[in-house]
DNA sequence: CAATATGATTGATT
DNA sequence: AATCAATCATATTG
């Protein structure tokens, strides 16, 4: 889908290219598709109706209005004129009532929504000019997006710059119409300065005009891009080739996919990169692998060389793979016992470091998700803060959860960066923290490489339970990516949850002993640091492991085969594997608990409570908000604890993402037991216990009853997102949110409260999510 | 304006 | 078809 190619957009619009060059791909991918259609601009004829125009069609868009212009774009372009008419007699048939009672004349809202798309994209702003004036007043006022953009367009089409400006404030507009609406604006005062100084201006002319009328939050979501391609992107980029000089076609694509370049960008971003880290000589002044360029060939094997390079990833890639020389700012903390750094984009999971970034990624079936700023690991958030706002619009979001919070603040601006700087805070901290890229949104990376980690030896045991013992003894495979996107807004959508049952991710190779029943599981450190161990209870057949970590986390390892969705190990690329998504998540409450109380000498501790427990309307949660700061579980302390808390069976989550895209609601993602083929409630279960021992590889019993079972993810975006917000399948801005939309279906759906579901629905999204999924990869390969 | 960074393009090679 | 090296042209920075 979002294989626009750049030559395309660049032929389409081959006439400006003169003056926009890469000017006018740097709004952001999308914006070229938009100044192609060009209809605002006038720059580029219409693309012939794909469809004809027909009544059926006309009502649909009306029922769509705002939001689409994709469709009724394209029908438009020659009918403008027919298609008023049309509306006109729709009108006559079937208007809203509202609308009618007051305004005669007047065009239902969603008409004249339409219509006015339709003149939009027709290019017929003479004819739009006309519309408008025709409009009665309050039809004018309604405040109707289409009809606002309609407005800004002649505006600028009129060079009435004023008027343009102030209606591209005074409304915050959705995400889909920010790329047309900043060229609007960018062009306006381009133009402005021209006429002012009487000739043509130059890029540089440009660029500091930019600097200077800074886009509107309301027509942007606070994504900086740079060179024309978005921070995010970027970020994904670098990870991805942190991990993989030369990725495979389907990871190409999955890359394009998340990032929404296409995928001759994707390939021309590893191409430039390449030769550029080959020669250094050239212009070019760092190197993005110092210089060993090797070992990422061999990204298919080792990737215990890989594991550790997250975290040191630098946006420019600086850093490659060894810290060597540059000590690069990679921050770390001490949390608990383990410490964990979060590179810009790296996230650190149960002590196992992720790599990925920008798309959220499931891991053995147990979902990570990341959002564009945060990623939300078992009740273990992790995030980057958003950052802060520039603009008042924005929201700050924070990141709540019951469990821990991380927040990583990343400047990933771009440029200095090079080094990057990941802080990370705990909670408790990051409470405070928050405050680091103010302009800057969070960046998300995203990717997840498809490393691949492969398991190898895993040899079962029998253990007392019946079950069996899983002995990994090499890495623990991880499979594939999956991946949730959250396209957000931009910048700084937040996560949540409190107790979302995503588990854990496991990265680095882990090695697991088993021992009775129980395993325990050594991370191989990454990089410096040292992760918690992990502890994991195998409980017929699966192989859960909780980090003993901040939270602990529990997360199965599907070797059996009953689960549903079984793993993919290596066949497709991006499998996701649902299967078994195991909520857990009590642990993090519990180590709460026991943080609490024993938690006597870290300081931090104290912070810590004054998280937000998210849910405190179901909660069942513990009664102290839960929240550790990783800094707070002392090994030592921990050990003896025994954890029994309930966890809280429904953990409601909501985030606010700020701007715009998309609303997600309800995710249900994770559903307990049911779900997973993988019986939650064993009996076994109750073992599972995140305690400092348990890393040392003793089991330590504690039971817990309830694991949630509900968890919702709900987010909201603030501004009013559209239900429609996935319209042109086209156009590259909806790539992400469409490949939200299948991807993470369940994220999307239904906005409910969230509060009221049942776990059937859940099953059911589930198992809907899964079949999707499996469809899409299936396509893939 | 100079220097540098970066995405894209081109032509040759494998 | 993918990669590479060279080269453009713009973007960004100082």
């Amino acid at each position: 889908m979002s294989s626009s190619s750049p030559t395309g957009q660049i032929a389409s619009a081959a006439d400006i290219k003169q003056e926009n060059g890469m000017e006018s791909a740097s709004e952001g991918q999308e914006a070229h598709r938009e100044v192609a259609g060009g209809a605002a601009v006038g720059l580029s004829p219409p693309a012939p109706a794909p469809f004809p125009l027909e009544p059926g069609d006309a009502a649909t868009a009306a029922a769509r209005v705002s939001g689409e212009e994709g469709a009724v774009a394209t029908a438009a372009a020659g009918a403008a004129a027919d298609q008023v008419q049309l509306h006109s007699e729709l009108l006559g048939r079937h208007h809203h009532a509202a609308a009618a009672a007051q305004t005669p004349l007047a065009f239902s809202p969603d008409h004249v929504a339409c219509v006015c798309e339709a003149l939009q994209q027709g290019g017929n702003l003479d004819r739009l000019a006309r519309f408008l004036w025709s409009l009665p007043q309050s039809d004018l006022l309604r405040g109707n997006e289409s009809l606002l953009k309609a407005r800004a367009l002649v505006a600028f089409h009129q060079g009435i710059y004023p008027e343009l400006y102030s209606i591209l404030e005074s409304h915050s507009f959705e995400s889909a119409n920010h790329p047309l609406l900043q060229q609007l604006w960018y062009k306006a005062r381009y133009t402005e300065a021209e006429r002012a100084r009487g000739r043509p201006l130059g890029a540089v002319d440009k660029y500091r005009l930019r600097r200077k009328f800074p886009l509107p939050r309301t027509i942007w979501d606070g994504e900086e891009t740079v060179y024309c391609f978005k921070e995010k992107s970027r970020n994904a980029l670098k990870e991805l080739y942190k991990q993989n000089r030369y990725p495979s076609p389907a990871e190409k694509r999955h890359l394009a996919k998340i990032t929404g370049l296409s995928l001759t960008q994707v390939s021309n971003w590893f191409k430039n990169r390449r030769q550029r880290d080959r020669n250094p000589s050239e212009t070019q002044s760092k190197s993005e692998s110092d210089g060993n360029p090797s070992t990422e060939d061999e990204s298919s094997k080792g990737h215990e060389d890989l594991s550790p390079h997250p975290l040191s990833s630098s946006s420019d890639g600086v850093t490659n793979l060894s810290l060597s020389g540059h000590m690069e700012p990679v921050y770390m903390q001490q949390i608990g016992n383990a410490k964990i750094s979060l590179s810009s984009s790296g996230v650190l999971l149960n002590g196992s470091l992720v790599p990925a970034s920008t798309s959220p990624v499931f891991l053995n079936g147990n979902s990570f998700i990341q959002g564009p700023s945060g990623v939300i690991l078992n009740g273990l958030n992790v995030g980057n803060t958003q950052a802060v706002a520039l603009n008042p619009p924005k929201m700050s979001s924070n990141i709540v959860s019951n469990g821990i919070s991380m927040t990583d603040i990343l400047g990933s601006t771009s440029q200095d960066v090079k080094e990057f700087k990941v802080l990370q805070s705990s909670a408790a901290n990051s409470a405070a923290t928050t405050s680091y890229s103010p302009s800057v949104p969070v960046s998300f990376a995203g990717l997840i490489p498809s490393t691949e980690v492969k398991r190898e030896g895993i040899q079962t045991v029998a253990s007392q339970d019946g079950g069996s013992v899983v002995t990994f003894t090499t890495p623990v495979q991880i499979n594939q990516y999956g991946i949730v996107q959250i396209p957000n807004s931009g910048a700084n959508s937040q996560f949540l949850n409190g107790s979302i049952g995503f588990s854990s991710l496991q990265l680095p190779p882990v090695s697991v002993a088993a021992s009775q029943g129980n395993i325990s599981v050594s991370s191989s450190t990454s990089d410096g640091s040292t992760f918690t161990s992990e502890s994991a209870t195998i409980q017929q057949g699966k192989v859960f492991l909780s980090s003993l970590a901040p939270s602990a986390v529990v997360y199965t390892v599907p070797n059996s085969g009953q689960t549903i969705g079984s793993v993919k190990q290596e066949g497709l690329e991006r499998s996701l594997v649902f299967s078994q998504l195991m909520p857990v998540n009590q642990n993090a409450q519990i180590n709460a608990n026991l943080s609490s109380e024993n938690i006597s000498g870290s300081g931090l501790h104290p912070l810590a409570s004054s998280l937000v427990n998210v849910s405190p309307t179901h909660s069942f949660s513990l009664s102290p908000p839960t929240l550790l700061n990783p800094t707070e579980l002392n090994p030592d302390i921990a050990d003896s604890q025994p954890m029994s808390a309930p966890v809280a069976s429904k953990s409601t989550v909501t985030s606010v993402s700020n701007t715009n895209y998309a609303t997600l609601q309800n995710c249900s993602l994770i559903t307990g037991q049911d779900l997973m083929s993988v019986p939650m409630t064993q009996a076994a279960l109750g073992e599972i216990v995140p305690t400092a021992e348990d890393q040392v590889g003793h089991p330590s019993p504690a039971v817990h009853e309830d694991f949630v079972r509900e968890h919702r993810l709900v987010l909201q975006s603030v501004a009013n997102m559209k239900e429609n917000f996935l319209p042109n399948s086209e156009s590259k801005a909806t790539s992400s949110l469409m490949m939200l939309d299948s991807k993470s279906k369940y994220v999307l759906d239904g906005v409910v409260d969230t509060v009221c579901e049942d776990l059937e629905t859940d099953k059911k999204e589930l198992a809907k999510l899964q079949t999707v999924q499996l469809d899409e990869d299936m396509q893939d390969l």
